[in-house]
DNA sequence: ACAGGTACATACCGATTGGTATGTACTGTG
DNA sequence: CACAGTACATACCAATCGGTATGTACCTGT
């Protein structure tokens, strides 16, 4: 059995993991040092490179297990398991308003910030993203076909190329704030993205 | 006179700063390697520093003379000057996509690369950026209001709002294209935008 | 033409990086 | 209870980083 004082080797790569996305979150994954992330933990390099081969597969853990698993949380299986898409959809964007602070607003999306910095620079990095990205893109499609087989979306409406543009504009969205570090400004910006989305529906009812 | 093999301090200041540009273009301003710019100029440390007190400063000259200069260009000065703002925004839209190559989705935005990874971690760039930003965002608003006055925009429109909003997505279109790695998403991400700038105009005319 | 500052080149520095080799304590298994 | 593999800690390494100190050639002003 599990006791306190007892080696939990699972407990402890978490924690390796935890501590790494927060050093990444803020520093970037090539700024990001093993020796901070250590610290931060209490651990050695014995404890990592037990648990990691390097520095990138560390990232990558960081991807699947953090940057996915919350994603999964907040955004697909909200929209998954709905059957009122567009409302829930416009839910999303306005909790994510809402809930935004100067530290959330100032620090960015941990997805968008990874894509930037690393798909030009590493196919691994560029895959897993890519791999997010898309399953971002296909849940917000889907969410959109579905609202428009109810009647609530207009018949027009290209439902590929408009979740391209809502992930596309609500990471711009998160982007802009970022540098302006505003929250206001992400509030004002997030309501505009929604009232685009109220613009694929259609009128009346 | 200025010959061909005499010294011609600024023609070589113009070297180092263009090359710092495409190296913190590809690798971002802290994986920038100082050695691989001055590789590319034929200079050694002795130029760079004679120039340049130290590493930041030179970023920052790339950003007020390469990156603004660029924006001034192609997206400023047209604005500033037409009296069809509106169809000018679009055609700076339109412009953007069909320029588009592979490598040029591939890197993304020089000023939103900057933005994403220094602006938390560093006053000064932040500040130099978000200079950029507000003028872009500024300029987009002008056009709005004397497209407004001229009866092509709804008077309801909030023009401030949409132009962060436009800014936003403009950046999120390139940002996330760079990770998709497609000049076609790119194309039908900012013919999206397009479309939600023709949402802003009245009916008919 | 000479002096002095400008415009570089060369050589070197401490700090930090990711990574490795080795040692040791704990832990589950027969 | 012994043994072996797991789970770490410690110490060390070469490479690279930004930055500096020094040396030298050129260029300009007088």
């Amino acid at each position: 059995m599990a006791t306190q004082t007892t080696k939990q080797p699972d407990v402890t790569r978490d924690k390796i993991v935890d501590a790494a996305f927060q050093e990444i979150y803020r520093q970037g994954f090539q700024a990001a040092s093993l020796s901070n992330i250590l610290a931060n933990t209490g651990l050695t390099k014995g404890a990592l490179y037990h648990h990691f081969p390097n520095k990138s597969d560390l990232g990558l853990a960081v991807i699947e297990e953090v940057i996915r698993e919350g994603f999964e949380a907040m955004m697909f299986s909200p929209l998954r398991e709905t059957d009122d898409p567009i409302e829930t959809l416009i839910e999303v964007i306005q909790r994510k308003a809402k809930n935004a602070t100067l530290e959330t607003v100032s620090l960015g999306c941990a997805l968008n910030n990874l894509m930037q910095e690393m798909s030009p620079l590493d196919l691994e990095f560029k895959q897993r993203l890519n791999g997010i990205l898309k399953t971002w893109q296909d849940v917000v499609m889907d969410a959109l076909k579905r609202a428009q087989k109810q009647g609530r979306v207009r018949k027009d409406v290209e439902c590929r190329a408009a979740a391209l543009f809502i992930v596309s504009a609500f990471e711009g969205c998160i982007g802009i704030a970022k540098n302006l570090q505003s929250v206001k400004d992400f509030g004002q910006c997030m309501a505009q993205l929604e009232s685009y989305v109220r613009g694929l529906c259609a009128k009346k009812r």
